[in-house]
DNA sequence: GTGAAAGCGCTAACAG
DNA sequence: CTGTTAGCGCTTTCAC
């Protein structure tokens, strides 16, 4: 006995072939865009489904090989607006093309996350797009060798991986924020890394300490935190940054989320920003403009990454074997309030 | 052909009865913890399973009858904490049962409602979470008829529905709220609605004229502005709350992101909050403890809201015929900065 | 307790 | 161009 609907309502292939007095193989050609159908008979299929209300049933579909129309999302957290975003283009793009989502959660475990890869390439979804993946080395081979197409998303730059990837110019974004600090006139800038395995995360540290060369300032290594992108974490760096024998005048943090967390040390240290300290972020979640003060930060094309990535993987589903793609969107500096020039020594420390 | 995954990889319930040397029909039972297969069989079964790395297929499995594991989720878009919040509280608790998540947006088009609807009771999903529905009437009665399993999240409170729901006790969150501000001293409060099609809203505005009325105050319709829960409202209604030619001397928002609208509109007035004016929100997303100043605002269990409102569909899918259940999760209101007592008459207009 | 058999609704060869 | 024929992998009767 089944168990979900009415069976009144359930209408089938077969019951519209009826209607439209051809075989249901017919059907099926006008259902999935096939050719030798006669123009009259596809019409008449078709007159025939909008009157009976005719749904497709996925399941009896993707059984029988065909295609599910169904992409799966693997993100690490629904916490910050961070996957909002990204969420959003994906969203956008599928829909224009009847697609629908899959969402999976791995809550940052990595197990879970291998885990979910592999039960999803033998189920339902027709591709995966992988958002900020932790443990992308475990499983991008197996999907690589067995064609399913998938997209990571800010996951470029980790020369071990060669899958097809959508991200942004993180280098250049955080080099010119360190070079837009350095202009300002600061010379001791913390950085507050993000989770160092992830190759976005790899490339800012390196446009930061690439600014610094290029003026020709020595790396202090103690300037330098690992964070983990949260905020917590950023809180935590900034305080060791601020207890330093000489602090730094400026924080650049990997992403707002940690920004936040320094803004907040900052304020309990009894510091004002950016009189006292300037800090900057990355990504430019909506927050980053309605905090106090209103964060500089890079911008991160987030949701445009997202519809690149799903416009890419609908590629991969239609052509599974074409090249590796990998697409870098530009970053851009957005000066808001955060940052300033560093106030003359000494007067540093007027708490 | 088939198009996904080699076949080598293609392990099948026939295997896995063929390694435990039973037919495939104990396998099957044992797949769904039927009774009527010896323990010892079940073991070998077992064993033969995880040996092979058998994954069912949920496409298989609901086509022939059984239930899929998945559930809907109904969103009008990914725009706010707001949702990411009842998110992560819907998806933890999924999580523990080994359900899946199939996501879908509706833009707050009504239409793509309804059609999402049917597509998905014919299809897929065991059950539907609606997140703020703004057309539910329209499909509410079939689900119903056809026993679909759905809860309403935020959606109480409407007499014309009747359908599962959890919600937060919205009128009392807002009754307090009032009565914290008058208390405070203010005796004119502006209020901003919500999109008032939806339940939540009708509540808050009802809870916020009682709170008057209790303290034997006349309200004063010029007080109270529509707006539909976004920030540009929210900016506007407060603009015109401000061109009054008695202003309020403090706002009451009906969600924390109208109220982020109205706390720029005052800043672009050229006032300050709390010395000039008293803003409150409702909801208390992660965003309104960072913005400056701290938004007071009435605390709403989202997170909660979220598991509970899973739970209870994985009630309903368990058992379609359970009685209509409703639980009103408690609010309460967060005390931070963004309030003060009014300035003494005469001041208010010192710019 | 267990196996055999009959579909679920659809796609994809296969013949015409 | 169109209809016929097999399954896809699984759940569920139904006998044994």
């Amino acid at each position: 006995m089944k168990q979900k609907g009415k069976p009144s309502e359930d209408i089938t292939i077969f019951d519209v072939a009826n209607e439209a007095g051809v075989s249901y193989s017919t059907v099926s050609r006008v259902l999935n865009n096939k050719e030798h159908v006669s123009p009259e008979k596809r019409e008449r299929v078709l007159r025939a489904m909008a009157e009976l209300g005719y749904v497709a049933n996925i399941q009896a579909r993707t059984l029988a090989g065909g295609r599910s129309h169904i992409v799966g999302l693997l993100v690490h957290g629904l916490d910050t607006s961070y996957i909002g975003e990204i969420m959003k283009g994906i969203d956008n793009e599928l829909h224009t093309v009847n697609y629908d989502l899959m969402l999976y959660t791995t809550h940052r475990r990595k197990t879970k996350e291998s885990a979910y890869v592999v039960k999803l390439t033998r189920n339902l979804v027709d591709g995966l797009l992988l958002v900020l993946p932790r443990n992308a080395d475990a499983y991008l081979e197996t999907l690589r060798q067995r064609h399913f197409p998938h997209v990571l998303v800010d996951h470029l730059g980790l020369p071990t991986i060669d899958a097809p990837a959508v991200g942004a110019t993180n280098w250049q974004g955080a080099y010119e924020a360190t070079t837009y600090l350095l202009d300002l006139g600061h010379r001791r800038i913390g950085f507050i890394t993000g989770s160092m395995e992830l190759g976005c995360a790899v490339e800012r540290l390196e446009g930061y300490k690439a600014a610094l060369e290029k003026h020709g300032i020595v790396i202090d290594p103690e300037l330098i935190r690992e964070g983990d992108f949260l905020q917590p974490r950023g809180y935590t760096c900034a305080r060791e940054l601020l207890a330093l024998a000489e602090p730094p005048t400026a924080i650049f943090a990997s992403n707002d989320i940690s920004a936040f967390g320094a803004m907040e040390a900052v304020r309990d240290h009894g510091l004002q920003i950016p009189r006292d300290i300037s800090i900057i972020g990355f990504d430019d979640i909506p927050q980053a403009a309605s905090v106090n003060p209103p964060l500089t930060t890079v911008r991160q094309p987030l949701e445009q990454m997202g519809s690149s990535a799903a416009r890419m993987l609908l590629d991969y589903i239609a052509e599974p074997d074409r090249p590796v793609e990998r697409l870098e969107l530009p970053t851009e500096l957005i000066v808001r309030q955060s940052c300033r020039e560093p106030l003359p020594l000494g007067l540093t420390s007027t708490l």
